[in-house]
DNA sequence: GGAACGACCATAAAATCCCATTGAATACCC
DNA sequence: GGGTATTCAATGGGATTTTATGGTCGTTCC
């Protein structure tokens, strides 16, 4: 759990960042809004390119209205993020407001993409896994004091 | 969401200048009507070159009205804009017109293109993350004051 | 003349850089 | 093994730069 300071900066993990510089040989993510949970999702800009790629060949010859819709609820609302020497990124109001987020955030690794959880809505999900609730609560209980 | 001030003028986003720039080596865009929704849309100058091509092949040997039909309307009313040192353009009477530009304006990032919208417009559209709808109502609210 | 436009300069706020500190994990040595 | 250096991740705060935007001053074209 990486705390948001005043300036909104937040420290992406070193191994995170280890990852994103294999896949993508930069230092940059593209993170958005997850379609079903209150949280943001990133990965590196190569899975985000073929994610681009995908929909512009899906919509080739399509100029119609769903192209545009479709365009935008995928990509409206997602930024690219270079991070700094110290591994640090800013958040946006946008994406402060879409993910929930306060002072503190959780990453959690999601095989080729990773989330960006509240803890507490991370707390509030349905169906987590009781083992990474307990160490989340700890987390917590740790800051707390 | 930027300003739009007294002599209509722009600030285009310093991010999406810098995309712009990446592809296109210029400082231009070029700006026109959305077909399906009230707000503008714009790309960077290759965009436009790859999007009259595609034109080109759909209707190959067929000169016929169906042509010239979505000829006028994918590129009827578009502008080439050069944005200055400080990344500003002006707002044509017919852009503004078109997208119903008011004194703001919102910037959507959409992989290949992004759309310029009304803020009003944009809320009343069907289908928006209701996250982003919150924050775009915020930001109006701050420039009520 | 004067309205519209463009090239500049000015400024406040925000983003970014840079250096310093903390603190935890690891390596090292006796 | 116990205690102590060392490294590096995370973060705090100030300095610096960039961005967005307001304004001024010529120019051009009716």
């Amino acid at each position: 759990m990486n705390g948001v300071d005043a300036k909104h900066r937040l420290s992406v993990p070193a191994s995170l960042r280890e990852t994103i510089e294999a896949r993508s040989q930069t230092r940059e993510l593209v993170l958005g809004p997850d379609e079903h949970a209150p949280c943001l999702i990133g990965y590196d800009v190569t899975y985000f390119d073929r994610l681009e790629a995908r929909l512009e060949e899906e919509f080739a010859a399509d100029f119609g209205p769903g192209r545009s819709l479709k365009a935008r609820s995928v990509f409206g609302a997602t930024e690219h993020l270079k991070y700094d020497e110290t591994g640090r990124i800013i958040l946006s109001p946008l994406m402060r407001e879409m993910g929930e987020i306060g002072a503190h955030v959780v990453f959690i690794g999601v095989g080729h993409h990773f989330e960006l959880w509240s803890p507490e809505q991370f707390l509030a999900q349905p169906g987590q896994d009781p083992r990474v609730l307990k160490l989340v609560k700890a987390l917590i209980a740790g800051r707390a004091q």
